[in-house]
DNA sequence: TATCATTTTTACCGTTTGGTCAAATCTCTT
DNA sequence: AAGAGATTTGACCAAACGGTAAAAATGATA
């Protein structure tokens, strides 16, 4: 008799996924998290993923037919928590509030997630081959609907005129930063290795760069 | 007889480079910039520098003993660009005129330099495994002038209470940017590929965030 | 133009890489 | 405890990888 369900070669199109295929999905998008990561998709090796994941290269492809799908599985997931701060962003609140609240959660996701970040930032630095289209289609469409609202408050004379969209780089970069160059951070700052102790420095200086005055007005004395 | 000059297997060792020798270095340097720079060390091939330079591989490495050591030799050239736009801030000028020509400078170094850029943020990525020492040493001694410069004009109430360090973090983070993520900016920005022509609108917003005043005071209508 | 050093190429080597296959083992259900 | 399906493994493959050796071709110089 034929079965209606369950009756696939590949795991990943199976009706419901068992407790074993759970966990080894995880440990595997954990594993190549971490290798993806920090050398890039090119640099990136299957063996590296699967010594990383504790589990033999063949049984990783038994989850994943190649090493692009996983890398895919990735990026979907993390494009959904790199969006997620920015569309929080309201035409309501006062302009310092919105920023500074955006500000927050982008620092807070630099914080928790480094690796994603760092995932997209190789993504970036190869030419973004793989998100192109994101970038082109959602990402554009929100940061325009964002910037509208930034656009509204300097109408309004509530926000400095500038650029909305460069100033979203300018939020992005900075917050970033601390994820993506994180070594350079606590080699100049002389922190130990895991030590990630500066996000509260850094989010002082933020607030005082994007909410506050940097450079005081030229006295007269 | 045995020669007193030129008699090393090696062509990099000899005492003057000839004509070839100078051509091919820099053919051969120019297009592991370019492979470098775009997939990260573990990424790049020598196959496809080799391709990029027009040269085949053996060629390649009758000039460069290895793949690590053209990395190097792009590396040790990069820090020196690096450094330059910092080296130059002084203790003498105004904070504003400062800050704004060190902005302008590090702004300028990322259009010129944007693949340097690009190599830069690999090795960061990466862990920065060949430029750890580099970081520890010559950069963190350089930073710490330059921040006790900053501290200076705090506590002359001519700059913002902050932590120098991380402005610095964040005159290098939003200037680095537009080369490490401009295939991003670009995208967002609705451009063309080559075009870059958001460097002027760049350079006006960081003027806006760091040397003026981003948010207004609240009014109390 | 003969000579010698420099440059380039051809042919190769061992290893790593992404990926396949079939057999073996394990797990869950009945 | 047996059977079916799910999972894991070991053996393997072709291509890509970093790199070598030696011969051939080219360039400079006397």
């Amino acid at each position: 008799m034929t079965q209606i369900s369950a009756s696939s070669e590949n795991p990943a199109e199976r009706r419901s996924k068992t407790r074993i295929q759970k966990e080894n999905e995880t440990r595997i998008l954990l594993a190549a998290l971490e290798v993806f990561s920090e050398n890039g998709f090119r640099g990136a090796t299957l063996d590296r993923i699967a010594a990383k994941a504790k589990m033999s290269k063949p049984n990783l492809l038994y989850y994943f037919k190649n090493k692009e799908e996983i890398h895919v599985a990735l990026l979907t997931d993390l494009l959904d928590v790199w969006l997620a701060p920015l569309r929080e962003i309201s035409p309501h609140g006062e302009p310092a509030d919105e920023i500074g609240s955006y500000i927050r959660r982008k620092l807070e996701s630099s914080r928790q997630f480094p690796r994603e970040s760092r995932l997209f930032a190789n993504e970036m630095l190869a030419g973004a081959p793989h998100i192109g289209d994101f970038l082109q289609s959602e990402l554009k469409q929100l940061v325009d609907e964002k910037a509208a609202i930034f656009q509204g408050w300097i109408d309004e004379r509530r926000l400095a005129p500038c650029d909305p969209r460069h100033l979203l780089f300018a939020i992005w970069s900075t917050t970033q930063h601390y994820a993506d160059f994180s070594v350079q951070v606590r080699h100049v700052l002389g922190l130990q290795p895991g030590d990630v102790s500066y996000y509260e420095e850094a989010l002082s200086m933020l607030e005082t760069l994007f909410l506050s005055r940097l450079v005081p007005p030229a006295s007269t004395d």
